[in-house]
Order: structure tokens, then sequence, then C-alpha cells
DNA sequence: GTATGCCTTCCATTCGACTGGAAGGTCAAG
DNA sequence: CTTGACCTTCCAGTCGAATGGAAGGCATAC
């Protein structure tokens, strides 16, 4: 499969497919005569379990030592274990964080629907809204920046 | 409230404070006669909120389009409110894979763990695990990057 | 008065993760 | 034999979110 391909049934662009073979996430393919990257069919799924863990909020750094395409002698097994050990304890307070928030924010989108519509034109209003109001419904003090994962892609 | 007391009840760094007034996520606060800011106690509410919304995904100038703190004429309800939802339900989503992904890799932490522990001062052992039975792992087809939440600052 | 700690501004740099664009090679269709 | 889609490398730029550091002002302690 050429990389247009597996671009297309991943939904991950080419360059950043190339990208992920420069950093060693993705391993080196075999070409074909013509110089073309040549993909074997379990280049998706790879290319999906990097894309599934990356949001999980592993960088493409730790995900490449996990996969240890680098085959670096250092890295041993106890590293990775490790490594995927403390991510998911973080994931599981992440998510927690995620639910927590995501209460929060419903409970002031159902504030903010629920105000008189026409007061809508008036920016004060709103601005109300967001200021004072919104401030409160975030007031929570869960455990701050435990960790994360990669933004949305529309540069 | 002076900016370092602020940083420390908080957790966010001084830097950042003053660097989210720049960006207009926090409001541009009073000043002693020193120069020095002079916060209100309800700044590290405001300042949790921005950090709880972050960590769900949003980015800091949708958060300052929430709070409006420029107050610009065409930011209206309709328009905030209409992010929050489509933020809520892309969260749901987010939240959904996370969870996916937490099982995947925890399987896969199993894996390792099971592994006998005396190969793993074998790099190629190593390398066999990391290759293709975490690619297997990792080969679901979830909705790929739904979307996401800041990454750690220990740069 | 000077050391210490906190504050100020301003400007440059970092970091991860792409993304764009130039310059050119390959190949099947018309 | 050219057009167009697809591929190659390489290097530069962007974006969000900070972070670092210089240069200097304020305030309290000794």
């Amino acid at each position: 499969m050429r990389i247009g391909e597996l671009a297309r049934s991943t939904g991950v662009p080419t360059k950043t497919i190339r990208y992920y073979e420069d950093i060693g996430v993705m391993p080196v393919p075999d070409r074909a005569p013509n110089g073309y990257r040549d993909y074997p069919d379990e280049a998706a799924d790879r290319l999906s379990f990097v894309r599934d863990a990356q949001a999980t909020g592993l960088t493409l750094t730790e995900i490449a030592s996990i996969l240890d395409l680098r085959s670096q002698g250092e890295v041993t097994c106890h590293h990775v274990i490790d490594l995927l050990e403390r991510h998911l304890t973080a994931l599981d307070r992440h998510i927690a964080t995620l639910r927590q928030t995501h209460k929060k924010l419903a409970a002031l989108t159902d504030r903010a629907r629920s105000l008189d519509p026409a007061d809508c034109f008036d920016p004060n209003r709103c601005q109300t809204i967001a200021g004072t109001d919104l401030a409160k419904v975030g007031a929570g003090k869960a455990g701050r920046h435990v960790h994360a994962a990669p933004a949305r892609h529309h540069h």
C-alpha cells in the first residue's frame, strides 16, 4: 500500500505519516523499485494505535519509546511498564476531572440557554453571564493540569 | 492579593498569570499604588475555571471568548452557547475514546508485565512486544483525533 | 545602606506537533 | 508527449502555550 492510500484509510495526512516516520513512531517502510514507500496492511493498525495513544495524552516521544522503534539498549521492559503504569494512573485522574468539568460546563450551558433570548442582543448581559456566573460555576478546585492530550489540528 | 499569593494558592506560575492577562483570559486587575497587581479573591476561582476548561480541551482563545473579557459586540450569547454545546458533544466522544484506549493500554501493560522478567534484559524481546503485540492491541479503529486537552508543561 | 524577596516590563526562546512550499521524479491516460 | 495525480526530499514556518532572562523598581530586615 502506498502512502496516499494509507492516508486515505486512516485519515492521517501523508505529511504527518512521513513526519511520524522521521520521529520514529512509524517504522521505516519498504520501498517500491520506484522509491515510493510501500506499507504492509498492519501499518494502518499501527497508525491507529499511535493516534489512540496520542488521544490518551501520551506524547509522540512516549509512544515512540513504547514502540521502541529505535531499539535503544537502555529502554527496558521495565521502563515501558513504568511509563504505562504511571500514564494509566494519570489517565484515570484525568478522565475523572474531565467528567467533573464536563458537568460544570453543562451546567453553565444550561444557565446560558435559560436566559431571556432577547437579552442576547445586549452585549452587557452576555458579559455578565460570562463574567460572574461563569466564574462561580467554574470555581471547583479539582486537581490542576493533571495532564492531557493533543489539540485539534486545523492550523 | 498580589500575584505571588495568587500563584501560590492556585499553583499557576506568575508568568502564566500575566500571560493569561495578556491574551485576555484573566481580567486586568487593579494596581496597588506601587504598581503591583492587586487581585480580588474571585481571581483564584477564575483562574481555576480557566484551568479546568483548558483541561476539557478548550483552547485559551475559546475560553477567552466564553469569558468575553474583551466585550466584542459580535460575540453573542448564541455563539457562546453554540461553542459550549459543540464542545460538550466533542467532550463526550473524547471521554469515550479515552476510556476505550485506557482499556487497550491496560491490556498492553498486563501483557508486558506477564512476560518472563528475565527476558527484559534482552532488548530484542522487548522490541518484539513493543512491535507486533502492541500494534495488535492498539488496532481498534475508534474515532480519530476527536479532540483534546493541553499538554504537561514541563518544558 | 545593602541584602533579600517580590514585583514590573519587554523581548526572545522553547516545545510538540504539525504544515507549507519548492523542486523534482514516476507513471497511466489521452 | 504532455497533463495530472501521485510520489520524493528538504527546509522553513506556524500555532498554542508557555518559559527564560535581562534590567530595573519597591519594601522590609538587619
